[in-house]
DNA sequence: ACAGAGACCGGTGATTGGCTTAGAA
DNA sequence: TTCTAAGCCAATCACCGGTCTCTGT
């Protein structure tokens, strides 16, 4: 086990790795930090990557559970007068499907 | 121990599965993007991100049970990120990892 | 419909640039955890950003050794090494075995072509 | 001659959130 | 006990793979 340079970006004490890995393991961290500084890499993720698939999501009709539904089956009374009964398959939750 | 019935039991997988028609569980270009990303590579050879696609498999697929069973070993069903962190700290392994999962 | 996609110039390098799809990361968790097991979303997180990390580890060490011998092209041969001189020995010989029967399909289906 | 990069294109599976309640705390 | 968060569903569209030309070895 080989000591790794102390890291000044964390707190961490001493961190010893596993020797047949210890070169990849520097060049990979100058490697990392030379890519946070050039490309400013996100520390935080997105909530969502693309705005249409987004859009899509939110747009799309949904069974009383919150899932999306099949639009196929769903489509029975053509007139809006009950939207809940008859054709939603899902308007319970099944016991033991979380 | 578990993970070496694990590496046996994907030995016989890969020797018993019929590779008839070439199907990838990992998309190709992004393997090879992801290699790309260090500016040193120039030319990749094209079966290389196939071999990693697989590689890939494996090293999920072991990490996950490592992890489990320090999920088991705490009583829980839900496999939560200090597992990993447990299962990198627990091998040398996975030493390589410790600069990204930074937990304890 | 490209302008759209501009939204956080937080980053120049994009998430779908620098991690596996998640979805094909949470199949492979599950094909080996019993069917009851639960996954935590920074669970799934981490481990793409371990797969992503294991990728540029070992592509690291094998394009070394692709400097040191000349050569500018990084095989499968390189990878394999790689993952011996950093101590994966459990993956060697299944994907040793795994790249000759690719390789025997593939010749295959180019002698079928006549 | 060979092998891989890059550009183009058409088909397709990854992406995606509201609700319920399991289960982390 | 309180109340956070993971699974569930499937339709769009960004991306993947196949094919071509071009370049370097």
């Amino acid at each position: 086990r080989i000591m790794l340079p102390l890291n000044l970006t964390t707190d961490e004490g001493p961190i010893y790795v596993n020797a047949k890995q210890y070169h990849g393991i520097i060049r990979r961290r100058q490697s990392r930090a030379k890519a946070v500084i050039e490309n400013r890499a996100a520390r935080l993720r997105k909530p969502y990557m693309h705005e249409s698939r987004h859009r899509h999501a939110m747009r799309r009709p949904r069974g009383c559970g919150g899932r999306f539904l099949n639009t196929k089956t769903m489509n029975n009374g053509t007139k809006g007068t009950e939207g809940k009964q008859g054709g939603d398959g899902q308007l319970f939750r099944l016991s033991g499907s979380r | 121990e578990n993970i070496d019935v694990f590496w046996n039991q994907q030995l016989f997988e890969i020797q018993n599965t019929p590779v008839r028609k070439t199907h990838h569980e990992f998309p190709i270009a992004r393997v090879k993007r992801i290699m790309k990303s260090d500016g040193k590579v120039k030319l990749i050879s094209s079966e290389t991100p196939i071999l990693f696609s697989k590689a890939c498999e494996l090293f999920i697929m072991e990490l996950t049970l490592r992890s489990w069973l320090h999920t088991e070993e705490s009583k829980r069903p839900t496999l939560q990120h200090c597992d990993i962190s447990r299962a990198i700290r627990n091998d040398q392994l996975l030493d390589f990892l410790v600069s990204i999962a930074n937990l304890f | 419909d490209n302008n759209t996609e501009q939204r956080a110039p937080q980053c120049l390098v994009r998430e779908q640039d620098r991690y596996m799809p998640i979805a094909n990361v949470i199949r492979i968790m599950r094909r080996i955890l019993p069917p009851h097991a639960k996954i935590s979303d920074d669970a799934k997180e981490t481990m793409q950003e371990c797969v992503s990390e294991y990728i540029a580890f070992i592509t690291g060490e094998a394009n070394e050794r692709c400097q040191r011998e000349q050569r500018k092209t990084v095989t499968a041969e390189d990878v394999l090494w790689a993952m011996g001189k950093l101590g994966f020995d459990n993956y060697v010989e299944p994907l040793t075995i795994y790249l000759q029967r690719y390789r025997e399909s593939e010749s295959s289906d180019r002698s079928q072509f006549v």
